[in-house]
Formats: C-alpha cells, sequence, structure tokens
DNA sequence: ACCTGAACACCGTTCAAGT
DNA sequence: ACCTGAACACCGTTCAAGT
C-alpha cells in the first residue's frame, strides 16, 4: 500500500500557503515557481476535485510544458502532499493565550481546523492518509499543549488526540462527501424511505436527511470533550 | 466532484457476500458473474490497494477479455460500491439479544465494524466517500436501536450515531494508513525526533510512536460513551 | 539551472461486431 | 443473453535533448 514515501524531499519541503490574490493570472511569463505550481494545484482541486488534478491540466494551468513540473516536484504525489499542508496553514492566535477556557480554545481550533478543509472538500479525504506536513503538526502541537496545560496527564494526552483527531477527521470526510448536489440528495432520501420499513429507526432518526451538520459536530465533539475532560 | 451516482442500480444491486474459499480458482471456466467478479476485485484490492484495481488487471483475474466486466457492470465506480459494501457484512447475533449492557453491545459492534475494515485496508478510505450500501445501512440500523433501547432520546439519536460513525471512520481511516513499512515508521519516527524542539508536547506524548491502536481505540470510544450516555 | 517534445507503458470506456 | 478486439482519448513518467 503505497510503499515508499520515504525520499520525500524533493527541492524545497518547506510548508507553502497560497496566496490568496492568485485568482487566475493572466497566464503570463512569471516564472515557474514551486508556490506557482502548488496554489495552482490548489486552483485546480477546488475546480475538479481529487480526480481533476493531472499533471498535464497542471501543467496547462501554470502555462508551462507538462514536463516542466517534474523539476520543482518530484511526481504526483509530492503535489498533493504540497498541496494539502498549503491549504491547512494555521493562522490562530500567534501563542497561546492565558485563558482558562481551555474547553474554548480547544473547541475553537477544531472548528477552525474542519472549516479549513470544507473550504477544499478534496484535502479532508486525502489528509488521514498522507505524511503529516509541518501545518498539520504545527495544529496538532498547539492542541497537545492545550490540552496537556488544561490538566491531561501525560499517559492520558495520547489517546486524548488520537480521539479529538479520529472524530474531526471522520466527521470532516463525511461531511464533506454527503455535501453533494441536491439531486443525489433527493435520491439518496427517497431510497431510504423506500427502505423504510427495513431500517425503521434510521428513519426516524432523520440520519440523513437533517441538514445541520455544524450543529450535530458541536454537540458531538462537545460529547468527546465531556469524557476527555480530567476528572 | 463525482457528480452523477444516481444511475448506480445496475442489473444486480442486491448486497454481495464473499465466499471466502474462492482463493484463487484454477483460472478455469467457470461462468463469468457478479459474484465472481466483485469477489476477485476484493481479491485485487487486498493484494495491490486502491490503485492496483484496474478493468484489465481485474479481467485478467477473472479469465475473461477486459470488456467482458462491463456487460454485467456500469462502469468502475460500481466496482468499488460492491467490492466495499460485501466486505462489510455483518456476522453478528441476527436479533438483538435482551441484554442490559447495551454499552457492550456498541463496543462489539463498532470494534467488529473497524475490524472489518482493517481486514481489508483499502475499504476504510473508501467507505465515507461512497453510497450507504445495503450492509453498511444495516449496520447503523443495529446500532440505532441499540441506543435507542439503552434510552437514547429520539432527538439525540442523530447526534449520536454521527458521533460514534465520526470516530469509528477516523480511527480507522487513520490506523489503516499508519500501518505501514516499518522504514516508514522508522523514518517518520527519526523525522519527528529531529523536530522535536518544534514540536515537544507532541513528541512527550509519543503521538506517533505508540503502537497499541486498539487499546487507544477503546479508550477514546470509552470517553465519547461517556459523553453519550443518557443520564 | 531550467525547460521541452517525443515516446513508453499504461488507463477507462465506446462501439460495432461476433456467438 | 453474453462476450470480444480494435480504437479513442486520455494518463504519469523516462529520456535525451535543448537553452
Amino acid at each position: 500500500m503505497a510503499a515508499k514515501r520515504s525520499g520525500a524531499r524533493s527541492k524545497r519541503s518547506q510548508g507553502i500557503s497560497v496566496s490568496p490574490q492568485s485568482v487566475q493570472e493572466p497566464r503570463s511569463e512569471l516564472p515557474l515557481s514551486l508556490q506557482r505550481i502548488v496554489a495552482t494545484a490548489v486552483e485546480l482541486l477546488d475546480a475538479e476535485g481529487v480526480d481533476g488534478l493531472t499533471m498535464r491540466k497542471l501543467a496547462d494551468r501554470v502555462g508551462s510544458g507538462a514536463m516542466s513540473l517534474y523539476w520543482h516536484v518530484d511526481n504526483k504525489e509530492a503535489v498533493f502532499d504540497l498541496a494539502l499542508d498549503s491549504v491547512l496553514e494555521y493562522r490562530g492566535p500567534p501563542q497561546i493565550v492565558e485563558s482558562p477556557d481551555w474547553r474554548g480554545e480547544v473547541v475553537h481550533m477544531l472548528e477552525d481546523w474542519r472549516a479549513s478543509m470544507l473550504r477544499h472538500p478534496w484535502s479532508a479525504s486525502l489528509l488521514p492518509r498522507r505524511a503529516l506536513g509541518p501545518n498539520i503538526l504545527c495544529r496538532l502541537e498547539l492542541l497537545s499543549k492545550t490540552l496537556s496545560k488544561a490538566g491531561v496527564a501525560d499517559p492520558d494526552l495520547n489517546v486524548a488526540i488520537w480521539s479529538l483527531w479520529n472524530y474531526v477527521m471522520g466527521a470532516t470526510v463525511t461531511r464533506a462527501s454527503f455535501d453533494i448536489s441536491d439531486d443525489d440528495r433527493a435520491a439518496a432520501q427517497q431510497r431510504l424511505t423506500r427502505l423504510g420499513e427495513r431500517y425503521p429507526t434510521i428513519e426516524r432518526s432523520r440520519l440523513l436527511l437533517d441538514n445541520d451538520w455544524d450543529g450535530a459536530f458541536r454537540k458531538g465533539l462537545d460529547f468527546l470533550l465531556d469524557g476527555l475532560a480530567p476528572r
């Protein structure tokens, strides 16, 4: 299963953030650069999804020959890794605020994380399968620090972080993929009602019909934090 | 983003379970059938991962021309859907046992769900992005029924189910993709220690080094259930 | 140092045709 | 009803070559 992710250190493996004003360059002749490649990859992914990213299409958008990309980037995998991490830059409070409200901070951090991924729906399904880039590690570090300060003992920290990670990733991937056309939503709804007698409890809970994703995310997160909270 | 998933009803859209004795047919001339295609697709996915599944390779393994598959199956997407659902058949207690231990039942159901997916690591990353097949719906219905009997009120049922779903999916996807070669593990470990001064709390929690995935899954699940439990 | 086109070994799927 | 080969429009990536 995707064996070699070791030699991933290409020419520049720093975190790269996409400057948002690069909406659509007039395809002029600004020099090809890793930054530009990554930014354009994000645009392309936003526009056409994971399957829409093609080295050839990417080169086209960037205004170069298809093979020029390979000087800046090892391969397509690397493009995914860079695009993913670039989208997860954390623009939070630069240093930890001295506030006793650790719960509020954790909720804020995780809601921001989720929001960042939902802005680029392809990122949600990609993240858990990829190496942890610097921006991701930075978010994890901040989360750990907050929990630790809140009184979570070191031996429990690992479980606490993974639980929150698992919850956020699951919630975001699911939400991103259920955010589909209304046609599909209607079809699913109809299919489920047709199958109502086979799945009565599901139907009663309106599992697939309720639209309040944000509220559900928040409530479930509260449940988890209730359990995690140092007694 | 994967627009049309509507007309997915192909010739036979029932749940199909893979008979485990079909290890490797002597490539004899048993007739091509949907069952056999799906079973072979699972074999191929197990052997070569998501990217390894190719209509041409699948046809080869099944001993037919590449295009023969398309009589039984709409397209490659359908193969994924069928393979996924076939792997998630629930062989649990056929009817709900009358036991007061709802927590034990929920834990058992979710551990079984996770175990089924880990037996076929490709399934974890596929599931949240796909339509809910009959086997998946069956598992969800059973979960809902158990929670409902345990006293979770109808308005909370939706959140409860999604929270558990999110946690299980997140945990399983993450676990499946971190279960990589020891080389990669060693590399990640080394990289993280090298970055120790940048991410001290992560390092202290041994986030990526602890190997007790099953225990961590169980503990986090307990936290969540603590929060969910009807008071 | 940076970019390129031609070429290779693949893909999924359409189509017109076979039995 | 079931299967097939040829063909089309794509892929990612190697390589030898250009500036």
